[in-house]
DNA sequence: ATGGTTGGCGCCCAA
């Protein structure tokens, strides 16, 4: 099963890219993030004509929004909503696993949850993720977490870790909360499985600045974690870095892992 | 320390 992340940053925007994805790389589950499309507006007839024809969705007007495109059937579908009626989240099961679909706020400018309610809220978020699956899951539930994190929790998942630490996504709160999330769990970080640690890894590249490519000032915040029965099912994992180069792209590229 | 770009929507906000 291959199974793919990708914050598209609009949807309706971005058709054409998504179809172009589909042919480079045909996944059979594709997980999409700030949608920007109220689910009355959400191009799925579209969507089907590409071959999936199991559609979840959940958006709202101008901000977030998170779908599930599937070649399979979407059972149980849900929708956790942790912060006002933000379109964060959608999960169901496929093939027997359950996915789960983030779209973790990025939480603002100043990382001081003093001064910055995003900042706090951000934090907040990521706990509560951690409570939920303690209390509503278990580690031998086959489980894939995927999604737009907003975090780079390592060294190097950013360009530059020292002159990021005081940068929102790459904070030693942020760092610490989000690999408390997935220690408390034990998923496994698919991007790290199959990269060493002291390799970099990135995907996404901000819209700002000249020549993304040349000056390669990326950072991983887009991730798929896999639950422990999963584990010896991972097969590769792509982070296409060649799509933050196509005509008007999103800042981030899709993040692909095939499981076995 | 600062400013840089993009998308959606409505004349600015979030990323």
């Amino acid at each position: 099963m291959r199974i793919t992340t990708w914050n598209i940053n609009s949807v309706r925007l971005r058709m054409n890219l998504l179809e172009k994805f589909i042919q480079m790389t045909s996944p059979d589950v594709i997980c999409l993030q700030e949608t920007k499309a109220h689910d009355d507006v959400f191009p799925h007839e579209l969507i089907k004509q590409l071959g999936y024809e199991f559609l979840a969705f959940s958006g709202q007007k101008s901000y977030n929004g998170v779908a599930i495109l599937s070649k399979y059937p979407i059972e149980d579908v849900f929708s956790l909503e942790f912060y006002n009626e933000d379109k964060r989240h959608i999960a169901g099961k496929i093939n027997g696993i359950e996915i789960h679909n983030f779209y973790i706020p990025a939480g603002g400018d100043e990382p001081d949850i003093e001064i910055n309610p995003k900042f706090k809220h951000k934090l907040e978020y990521i706990k509560l993720v951690q409570e939920w699956f303690a209390t509503n899951r278990n580690k031998t539930d086959k489980i894939v977490l995927v999604g737009d994190l907003n975090i780079a929790p390592h060294e190097h998942d950013v360009w530059s870790s020292k002159q990021l630490k005081k940068v929102v996504s790459h904070t030693p709160i942020e760092r610490e909360l989000l690999i408390n999330l997935q220690n408390s769990f034990e998923f496994i970080d698919s991007g790290r499985h199959f990269t060493p640690m002291e390799e970099k890894l990135y995907s996404w590249w901000s819209y700002r600045g000249k020549e993304w490519d040349k000056s390669n000032r990326g950072r991983r915040l887009d991730h798929i974690w896999v639950s422990l029965p999963l584990k010896d099912n991972l097969k590769k994992i792509v982070s296409l870095r060649e799509a933050r180069g196509w005509e008007r792209p999103s800042d981030h590229v899709p993040f692909t892992l095939d499981l076995k």
